[in-house]
DNA sequence: ATAATAAAGGACAACAATATCTTTTATTAT
DNA sequence: ATAATAAAAGATATTGTTGTCCTTTATTAT
């Protein structure tokens, strides 16, 4: 696996996707997500519901209905998306793996590692779910290759 | 889970641990090992067997048996512990699972992830697996808290 | 009202990661 | 030679992640 689970990856797509077409006016219902950001139907949808219920994606069901976006959650960072799934972890936790990481008690990769962890911090504190509409809708950017 | 899996921490932690008492001139039992850096001590011997396999930690049976790095084994970067349990992925893979990260078709995250990624393979290249003996030995890293 | 649509929710299945236990093999000391 | 030690190897158990399926609820269109 990468750094981040196979979850939070299509949960981060899925948001992507969604920001897009809602940028350009339009719902999405799962099956057109997953078809455009290949990930499995079901499972999907799961990652959604949860999305939803933490309030980070909007849904309506019925007929037209489907996944979309408003203003306030197209300006939430990433570091959201990936907080619901991985939990604070990734922000804070040792390298090595020890209960808490800390300055009086630093494993060997501490110093090293610590820059990492910033470092991905900042690139999900700064990025946000609609930054990209732009790209996406011209196709310089991709969510499924 | 953090960047790397459970298995990947113990393996670090145990290879920095057996490094240290190497360069006191003693070999280390698994016993030994995990209590030291608080690990499953069972699921520690198969970590321990692949990395052997490997050829990246030496070992004797028997009585006053047991682990150790040989001059070699001291200077070969981390690098070669996290490939051995988490393959290329971790320092080429794309940060939103694409199936293969490029320049042609980057994902929304791309550029920054390209940094994230470059850093952590800097950290696992250039830190050897011998590097910390003196500060562990001194108490000043620790590698079970 | 009824039928159609689409998300929400619950139950379950497959697989991989983590963990434990037992037997075998190599080595050493007696 | 025998017993003791410790890693190697094999088998199995547990848990978490990933993935699928089926039913329910809300909404819309007819
Ligand atoms: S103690 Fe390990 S990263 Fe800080
Ligand atoms: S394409 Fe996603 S990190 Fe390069």
């Amino acid at each position: 696996m990468g750094i981040f689970s196979k979850t939070c990856e299509y949960a981060m797509r899925a948001m992507f996707y969604i920001a897009q077409r809602s940028q350009e006016g339009h719902r999405s219902g799962i099956k057109e997500i997953a078809e455009h950001i290949d990930s499995p139907e079901h499972f999907l949808a799961k990652i959604l519901q949860k999305l939803s219920k933490e309030g980070l994606v909007q849904s309506i069901k019925g007929p037209n209905g489907g996944f979309y976006l408003d203003a306030k959650s197209l300006t939430r960072p990433l570091a959201d998306i990936v907080t619901t799934f991985e939990g604070e972890q990734i922000f804070t936790g040792c390298g090595m793996g020890l209960s808490y990481c800390s300055e009086e008690n630093p494993c060997p990769l501490h110093n090293d590692f610590k820059e990492v962890r910033n470092k991905i911090t900042r690139m999900l504190m700064d990025t946000t779910i609609g930054q990209f509409n732009h790209e996406l809708i011209k196709g310089q950017l991709t969510l499924n290759k």
